[in-house]
RNA sequence: GCCCUUGUAGCUCAGCUGGUAGAGCAAUUGAUUUGUAAUCAAUAGGUCCGCGGUUCGAAUCCGUGCGGGGGCACCA
């Protein structure tokens, strides 16, 4: 006789015991029709579901977020239904719900094409349409990994022999065809509605394994209403728009070619920005007690392989072979010369916590594979340092670390940052004692930020734990940028020290970190934040100076000087194009001010400004504009 | 690295089932002298990614290498 509690308090008791949509067919027709699942005292529910005892109901629909996981695990399941019926003798793995979607894993020796995709959905449709019943089945497991394996589907069966002991083994029908699955699931397949789209077949290993042979995936989407879907495809469009490749392109900021994949082409306007940056990066590090040094691209082999990284990294590692044959290696990383710089002269506890940070250019061969623009290269400079400090110094020194990145980051515009901490992997070097030290260390400072953050276990770097700085982007998207890690095994290994108080010679603790990690990733992040429209102060290209005419172009010349003279990057456009022409080509090049000269200006010794994405015209006298916009030409800490 | 896909002018792209390449923009030259998102005309521009094969004939078909894209794995 259970009596069912709602969630606005309301009880329902019935006689016996009741289904979910018996319930819902008293509390209102609407909702009947709307009703997906349920959640029974928290746990979701197929509305089938019979309830015995007494309970805590909430009736879920697509405008709940399991509702709509629902309905797009149930899109994955009639996938792969319309798969099975078109492409029999495909094999079914597995199919979860991913964020804005779903995708699921076959195994069949033929690859699925773009125009199957175009089939499958069709044939969805249809299944749809059939709107055919779910129900549910809890089999033993001997009797479920047999039926499966005589259906062919070996990997199924392989999957519930996983299935920890004592757990159900549950079967899900639609209609025939039929699923090992947890649920729960729509009452049938007509209720997922047809909101949905087939997006990208992709290759995946088997349990994500690259040791295991590689299935094929279908990706899809899936929404409550067609308007959601639309809204999606949008949301999609406009990412793409963003992408720093093309605006990079249409930017002129830098180019990729054939002979060095993964390294960059700077062009000039994409060099002014990273010069831009790695000159405020300079000032903020000044600020903050850095000193900048810099060591060799290229160092002998015996130094990585007393670092250990000719033993833990050395498939990323470029070498190379002089002449009289002596090897040397590309660093991959600036740790060890900066070491040697350390180790360079007596150093004395006084001298810690020494800071010494390095623009270095690293090298490291990545996997053709993860190449992706600026954001995954091969080539990349690194805004390092490292902290020599002593044990009891990590924590605090870790906290102005922390402190310094989230300043640089709300100067570019972001705020939004999270922290991962991440502990001892399995391949890597020191002993537990010593990696027990640093992981404590290193979590107390965590704590100490007040930020938000998470906990990889076994992802921390081969020499140390570490934190990741991951910010959110104007649309939502994560980037990781920022890095801190503890290291108390290099210093060591290089034979570092320092004299201590009492005389004795002592390790110190080294701290390595990046504030924005990689240039060139960072530079890729705020073009796709600021879909090219850069903030003032690192614009790579401020104000071009436009003559209405060319009897204007002496005067233009002479503003542009001015312009060049006060500090900003200006370019003067003399031409041979009328003015529309030339707002229409420095607008798509994302010029921030245009600054305009006609005879109102020559004889007013001012210009007429246009921003980008305005059409107001604002006119100003010239050593006004100056001194406004130089004020505005350094980052807002500065 | 693995799976799928792709590579034509500086850029964006067209070129059906094999018959030695075409557009728009950009560039150059000339005309035009322009007041807020494309002035007009002419000219020039290609080892159709490289290599090999099939064929009387290959941008097109096949093989292979390299690069790009989407994923997977990787991100030390």
């Amino acid at each position: 006789m259970p009596n069912i509690t709602l969630p606005d308090g309301k009880k329902l008791s019935f006689d016996e015991k009741v289904t979910g949509k018996q319930i819902v067919e008293k509390i209102s027709k609407s909702l009947a029709k709307e009703a997906l699942i349920m959640s029974v005292d928290g746990n979701l529910k197929d509305l089938s579901f019979e309830i015995e005892k007494d309970s805590k109901v909430k009736i879920l629909t697509s405008k709940d977020d399991d509702g709509l996981d629902t309905i797009r695990h149930d899109t994955a399941h009639i996938l792969a239904m319309a798969v099975q019926e078109l492409f029999p003798g495909t094999q079914v793995t597995i199919g979860p719900t991913i964020e804005n979607g779903f995708y699921y894993d076959f195994a069949r020796k033929e690859p699925f094409t773009e125009s199957d995709l175009k089939k499958i959905e069709t044939k969805m449709s249809e299944i749809v349409d059939r709107n055919e019943t779910t129900y549910r089945e809890v089999w033993e497991r001997d009797k479920a990994i047999t039926h499966f394996k005589k259906m062919g589907e070996n990997y199924k069966a392989e999957i519930i022999q996983d299935i920890p002991k004592g757990e159900e083994i549950s079967i899900y029908f639609h209609g025939k065809w039929h699923d090992l699955c947890r649920g729960p699931h729509l009452p049938s397949t007509g209720r997922i509605g047809k909101h949905f789209k087939l997006t990208k077949v992709a290759g995946a290993y088997w349990r994500g394994d690259s040791k295991n042979e590689m299935l094929q995936r279908i990706y899809g989407t899936s929404w409550a209403s067609k308007k959601d879907l639309e809204d999606y495809l949008k949301r999609l469009e406009e990412a793409e728009k963003r992408d720093h490749r093309k605006l990079g392109k249409e930017m002129n900021l830098f180019h990729f070619r054939e002979e060095s994949p993964g390294a960059v082409f700077w062009h000039e306007k994409g060099w002014n920005l990273f010069q831009k940056l790695v000159n405020y990066m300079r000032k903020k590090q000044q600020v903050a007690g850095y000193k900048e040094i810099n060591t060799p691209e290229i160092l002998d082999r015996s130094l990585w392989e007393k670092s250990g990284h000719w033993e833990k990294f050395g498939t990323h590692m470029y070498t190379s072979q002089t002449p009289d044959e002596k090897i040397f290696a590309v660093k991959p990383m600036n740790c060890p010369g900066c070491v040697q710089v350390f180790n360079q002269g007596l150093k004395s506890y006084r001298d810690l916590p020494l800071k010494m940070s390095e623009f270095g250019k690293v090298h490291r061969y990545e996997p053709s594979g993860a190449l992706h623009g600026l954001l995954r290269v091969r080539a990349f400079t690194q805004d390092d340092a490292h902290i020599f400090c002593t044990e009891d110094q990590i924590t605090e020194q870790s906290l102005s670390i922390t402190n310094l990145i989230l300043e640089i980051y709300k100067d570019l515009g972001f705020e939004n940052v999270i922290l991962k901490y991440s502990d001892r992997p399995d391949l890597r070097v020191g002993s537990d004692a010593v990696w027990d030290k640093s992981e404590k260390a290193l979590l107390e400072a965590v704590k100490e930020t007040k930020l938000d953050y998470s906990i990889n276990k076994g992802e921390g770097a081969f020499y140390g734990p570490k934190i990741e700085f991951v910010l959110r982007d104007a649309i939502g998207r994560d980037w990781q940028c920022g890095t801190l890690q503890v290291d108390l095994n290099l210093p060591e290994r290089l034979g570092a020290s320092y004299v201590e108080k009492d005389g004795s010679k002592k390790v110190p603790v080294m701290l390595h970190r990046a504030l924005f990690g990689s240039l060139e990733r960072f530079i890729g992040i705020l073009i796709e934040n600021y879909s090219g429209k850069l903030p003032f102060w690192i614009c790579p290209l401020q104000t071009v100076v436009i003559p209405v005419s060319d009897e204007f172009d002496e005067y233009s010349k002479k503003v542009n000087k001015q312009l060049i003279d006060a500090g900003f990057s200006s370019e003067v456009d003399l031409k041979n194009h009328n003015l529309n022409y030339k707002i229409r080509d420095h607008s798509l090049s994302k010029v921030p001010i245009l600054l305009i000269c006609g005879k109102k200006e020559v004889d007013s010794n001012s210009v007429t400004i246009r921003r980008l994405d305005s059409n107001k015209q604002e006119n100003i006298e010239l050593k006004k504009f100056i001194t406004i916009h130089q004020a505005l030409n350094k980052a807002p800490s500065l």
